[in-house]
DNA sequence: GTCACTGCAAAGTGTTTGCATCGCG
DNA sequence: CGCGATGCAAACACTTTGCAGTGAC
């Protein structure tokens, strides 16, 4: 989706497009891949933008409501927000410097899960995987 | 292990072994699951013992280290904790109201990731598979 | 013009830290 | 009796909330 299809999207949705939605919409397609809210108040900023944690927080909260947003808490207590169905995909996490590096294997996906899980009659909508240990670098010093 | 047995781990790895830590580990014993600190203090406080919440996150911290212990960042900036090793699992995790059901498949080791994952120079300790969405009480609601 | 949205400040929640005291070994 | 562990208070980081003013439609 470009940006311009995001907006039509939050219109269709009946919320209002303001600069500042534009602006988080837009820095989350520029830098694809998972980001904090402290990360995205940064590449706000970086484009002169002025703008309040608590818009941030807003939104990304909005986005996410909306499904336009995946919201994953992957590490102790910190959210990491990225655009949904971009691509999917999982992670490898390091435990000493934090680097995420992604994983294109789906055990959800390849073990056929979706079906296994309604049978006990829970609807899924999303899930995550995630693998920590340490990165190459980390596990020789 | 029993009690008695995670108490003479602590010794062997040069730990003191202090009522406080005594208490909790009991409590982590007659609790199987993952508990927040939270539910953890109120456990302890159940056993009439008075217990600082400083005094629970530093003794879940170190058993965490000592992988007697295993930290969950499962649910936004809430981490769980539960004792290590006692039983491998993971979760479906309801959207609305939070319940977590246990599921006794693991993908991990299905599909044979630990060789997949060590040829990408990663030393992997452990994972997490999650599957969220609405359990049967809320999607009725 | 209306109502949803933002700016701003202040509070809330979960967690960590500093320091004096305590108690295990 | 020494040093690691705890009690307690205070700080911290991330996130949410309340309210007045603003701007999209």
């Amino acid at each position: 989706m470009t940006g311009t299809e995001f907006y039509k999207h939050l219109k269709d949705i009946g919320c209002k497009l303001t600069e500042q939605r534009k602006i988080i919409i837009d820095v989350l397609i520029e830098n694809p891949g998972h980001h904090t809210a402290e990360e995205i108040f940064t590449l706000v900023k970086n484009k002169n933008s002025k703008m309040y944690f608590s818009t941030i927080y807003r939104n990304l909260e909005l986005l996410t409501n909306h499904k336009i947003v995946e919201k994953l808490s992957i590490v102790d207590g910190v959210n990491h927000y990225e655009l949904n169905g971009l691509d999917h995909h999982h992670h490898v996490i390091c435990n000493k410097c934090g680097q995420m590096i992604q994983i294109d294997m789906c055990p959800y996906i390849e073990n056929h899960l979706a079906e296994k899980i309604k049978s006990m009659n829970f609807r899924p909508t999303n899930h995550k995987f995630e693998i920590y240990g340490l990165c190459d670098r980390c596990s020789k010093e």
